[in-house]
Formats: C-alpha cells, sequence, structure tokens
DNA sequence: GGCTGAATGTTATGTTATGTCATTCCTCCG
DNA sequence: CGGAGGAATGACATAACATAACATTCAGCC
C-alpha cells in the first residue's frame, strides 16, 4: 500500500481504501467542501454548494456522505450547532473535543485528551459503558476577544 | 422569603421568585410534565401532553416555557437526544454532566465535577474564554447491561 | 449474459425550532 | 377611573434539520 499522503483529501481516501471503503467522486466532493469551510458548516450548506456545481440534490445525498464520512471519522457531526467539521486527525477514530466561538462561528479541534479519568470513574460507578463521550466549549475565541477588547 | 421547599416544583418556584422571575401556571405545567418523564423529553412530546389536557397548542408556546426554564437552570437541554430533562440540583445554574443510556434512553446527572483543570489549560492555552460545556457521556447503563448479560 | 451488492437518484415526509403579529392581563401612575 | 407600559401567552406561518422508502445505475464476478 502507498505511503500516507501529505493532502488531506488524499489521506482520507487512503484511509478508507486501508479499510476496504471507498472515497468516491461524490464523498470526496462533500469532504472537500467541508474541509473547505474550516468551521462547523450545515447539511443544507453543502448542499447548496453541490446543487451549485450539479444542478438539483437531494437531502438523503448530502446526509449519506455526511453519515459516510462521520462513520469513517473523518468528519465530526457538532451537536451544539447543528453542522459538521472536518477531522484535524482522522488517521485513527476518536470522539472530538472542539472549542467553538459563538462570536465568529469557528471551532479548533484539540488532540490531547481533555479528560482525566474522571469521566471512567464515575461510570465504573454507575455500572455504565461508555460508547462515546460528547465534549464541546462554548464561548469566545482569541480573534474575537482582539476584536472587542480596546 | 420563606425556606427552601422540600418539593421540586415548588423549589423551582422558589427559584424563580428568588430571582424576580414568575414561574407562571403554563411554566409550571411544562416543568412538571418534563419531571414526571425522568428522562429526557422531546419538546412536541410535552406539546402532545399539554395539547391533551387543554386543546390546540402550538410549538412557540411549548418552546417558550422551556427556553425560561433552560434559562432558569431548572431544565436542561440534551443535544445528543434533542431532548429535556430536568436539573436534579437547579439551586445554582451549572453546565449539565450527563450519562445517556442509548438502549432505554434513561440519563443520569452527575453534580460531583467530571472534568479536572485540563479544559480550563487547553483554553488558557487557546486565548479562547469559556461560557459553558457540554458534556454528555453515551453508552448502556446498570439495568440494560443485567438485561442482556446472562 | 445475468446476478449481486454498493452507491446514488428521486419523491415524499417526518421532526425540530423560530419569526412575527395579535391578544390578554396585570401593574403603575396620574 | 383610565390609559400607558410590560410580561406572558395565543395564533399563524414558515424555516431548518433529518430520514423513510423505493427506483435506478453501475461495476465486478460467475
Ligand atoms: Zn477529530
Ligand atoms: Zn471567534
Ligand atoms: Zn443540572
Ligand atoms: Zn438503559
Amino acid at each position: 500500500m502507498a505511503a500516507f499522503p501529505a493532502d488531506r483529501v488524499e489521506q482520507a481516501a487512503w484511509i478508507c481504501n486501508a479499510r476496504g471503503q471507498t472515497l468516491t467522486p461524490l464523498r470526496r466532493r462533500v469532504f472537500e467542501i467541508v474541509l473547505a469551510a474550516d468551521r462547523p458548516i450545515g447539511a443544507y450548506d453543502v448542499l447548496d454548494m453541490l446543487a451549485a456545481e450539479r444542478g438539483r440534490v437531494a437531502p438523503p445525498t448530502v446526509y449519506r456522505s455526511l453519515d459516510f464520512l462521520v462513520g469513517q471519522g473523518l468528519v465530526h457531526k457538532v451537536l451544539s450547532v447543528n453542522g459538521f467539521v472536518a477531522c484535524s486527525a482522522a488517521a485513527r477514530p476518536h470522539d472530538a473535543q472542539l472549542f467553538i466561538c459563538g462570536s465568529c462561528g469557528s471551532s479548533v479541534e484539540v488532540a490531547r485528551q481533555l479528560r482525566a479519568g474522571l469521566i471512567e470513574e464515575e461510570a465504573e460507578a454507575l455500572d455504565f459503558a461508555i460508547e462515546s463521550v460528547v465534549l464541546e466549549v462554548h464561548g469566545r475565541c482569541h480573534a474575537c476577544r482582539l476584536a472587542t477588547a480596546p
């Protein structure tokens, strides 16, 4: 198998291939659109961009591709804004940890594990089997703080 | 002012009063419905129950009451299931920390702070001003694990 | 060629949430 | 008393987000 590529879209294709999956032209294009947005983007925004390129596009077309990309860990769904954002480290799937600015809409994904074992401890105490953890931090980003502070 | 009451609905009324707000009959009824559900409940489920009692009810009626209750910290919005759940410790507002079972839909709110300072550290490094943190843990609860394990 | 399975197209509908203006009701003040 | 002002609710319409179900296309394989 070829070496891990530098371009993020090629990385995505590589990751899919390594799993016996296919990054089809449609999925690739959707991934490119999400990637280019560089912030969480709505499914219907993706739809509009696709429609501008290829005429009428129905919602399932977009949601199926997004679901595939989310399933492969290439894209994260951002619950607090009903959006999707490209993963910054998709090589191995993980729960996203996002800092989301309420002013400009930008988001930053943090790779370093932000939780100590407290959640796992609590799960143990509850006899709760963790499957996934949603962690989304809201606030104001550096740029927006500069913009209003004197 | 009267002492802090034992009943959760009366507590809610007390909390509102203490802030110069009013738990009107409608808001009180919505709170009772959310409280009785003992798990996240959808806005339109609340709507249906209200409608059964008082005839036609429009969505804004429900959403306004839910928004009020969320604003007062009496109810938490659960993003991962598009639902609302009564807060188990509303006396002072806080970000919810929820363990949500994907099998039975139940949720447990944990009061003890589940995060060490790692999120705050990271925010500091990013110069990000935190306003709120969404933490929702998904998995299988104790009861559901018992139900399928031999 | 004909079967099969994956992907996409197509139509319709379900689910969640908000914008806007009208109405009610209470309180304050002259 | 009577009207101004504000909070809450009612009522209507629509926006925004997401999925169900079935048809079609196409490549790989025997
Ligand atoms: Zn990621
Ligand atoms: Zn910002
Ligand atoms: Zn709470
Ligand atoms: Zn359960």
